[in-house]
DNA sequence: TGTACATCAGTGAACGCGCGTTCACTGATGTAC
DNA sequence: TGTACATCAGTGAACGCGCGTTCACTGATGTAC
């Protein structure tokens, strides 16, 4: 799915090498049904059973890959981290290609966030930086540390957009870069939750443009 | 830590009538401690013998309360939607009573929302029905509809309110009323995932008044 | 090219523990006459 | 006011099932000489 959001939004960023083993084509095979499991019903409520038998392997097959259910959990997590970094960079790149304007390049990255929201083949899956925040708990340290400065790598690449946008376009009003940051993340992350509880998969996209107008609206466009 | 909430923004809603019985408050210290333990791990990872060591019972007694696990989590849910609407009802009626302009009172509303955030004695344990909306594979229907159903009220209230607003103060761009209204549930589900995920707990609060500002620039106040 | 050995990618059986649930029972409190 | 009965608010012991984890073993593939 997200190699699809890539194809769609750029040139596919080769996260796995074309040559993969046959353990590592298991081991992503396993993360792959792991993740979807997870965003459904949360890490406790997700059985290594369930697992390999998704992915045809033996529950001991399971622990050749990984040494126990929390070092899944934090590959997976890994995996997630750099796929989405790798789409966000993605989305950047091109919205910088499109216009040499920081104000207008972001913009243009909101609208193609959105659409790469409206595009997504079937719901949205769920952010696994939710599922974690809400069982950190199930968690290990590492875990939850990599959670925690993932969030925080996020609020400073936007800030520093936003910086810069603010040299060139002075707000109307006086503004926390910080906040409206992490804003972008807080919309995201909200219209994940209405758009599972609603059922509704063009909920998440709305609430992207809708916090676009916001900007448009404070640096005066 | 509902009740101080209520008593700090009104006058208190008595939910639980004062008379008591013995059955009741077991039950009520039960959901007390379910409530805790869900928002922090989760349903799975929440087993009952560490509810009713808690709660100072035994674990037979848990089934005198509840037919089952899921039959909590209901009774859970549906006192949890209660206390939620009571805040929210005691909050719109505070913020009518300031103003008599809907964009004034609503502007007022939005403050009171995030002054209750940022009074909040801890980090907000998190709000069920994001807890619900990850997990509902581990709720039965009737949850994940009662879910559905509370998040479309809140949809429907503030979108009454703005169309209100909107009727008295022609917006500067053209609007759509109820996606306004979602992203004030989107703001509120969103920033306590930051929140949570950062440990800080006054990024709500900012994020309620960010909000804010976009609505009184939309309406051109 | 053949052989010896090493590594890869698992299998199958067994383990003990904790979980949700049931069931027969019980002491304390409330109610009818 | 006393007695009989009903309801309330649990207790204690037992259940079976599924879970995460371990361990000894194995066939297939890769590598050195």
């Amino acid at each position: 799915m997200v190699e699809k959001l890539i194809e769609k939004t750029g040139p596919a960023v080769q996260l796995d090498s074309a040559a993969q083993t046959k353990g590592e084509r298991t081991r992503e095979r396993m993360l792959d049904v792991a993740y979807q499991s997870i965003v459904e019903k949360g890490l406790a409520a997700t059985s290594i059973e369930e697992l390999v038998e998704a992915a045809g392997i033996t529950k001991s097959g399971f622990f050749y890959h990984f040494r126990d259910k929390n070092d899944m959990a934090r590959q997976l997590f890994e995996r997630f981290l750099a796929e989405d970094e790798a789409i966000i960079d993605t989305l950047e790149k091109r919205a910088h290609e499109l216009s040499d304007d920081p104000l207008q390049s972001f913009l243009i990255f909101l609208n193609l966030y959105a659409e790469l929201m409206d595009d997504m083949p079937d719901l949205h899956p769920g952010c696994l930086v939710a599922t974690i925040t809400y069982q950190d708990q199930m968690f290990d340290a590492e875990v939850r540390r990599m959670n925690r400065e993932s969030v925080l790598a996020l609020r400073q690449r936007f800030a520093d957009w936003l910086a810069d946008v603010a040299g060139r376009h002075p707000p109307q009003v006086v503004i926390d870069v910080n906040a409206m940051a992490d804003q972008v993340t807080v919309i995201v992350e909200g219209a994940i939750i209405l758009s599972k509880a609603l059922n509704d998969r063009r909920l998440m996209g709305r609430q992207m443009r809708l916090f676009r107008d916001h900007v448009k609206t404070v640096f005066g466009a």
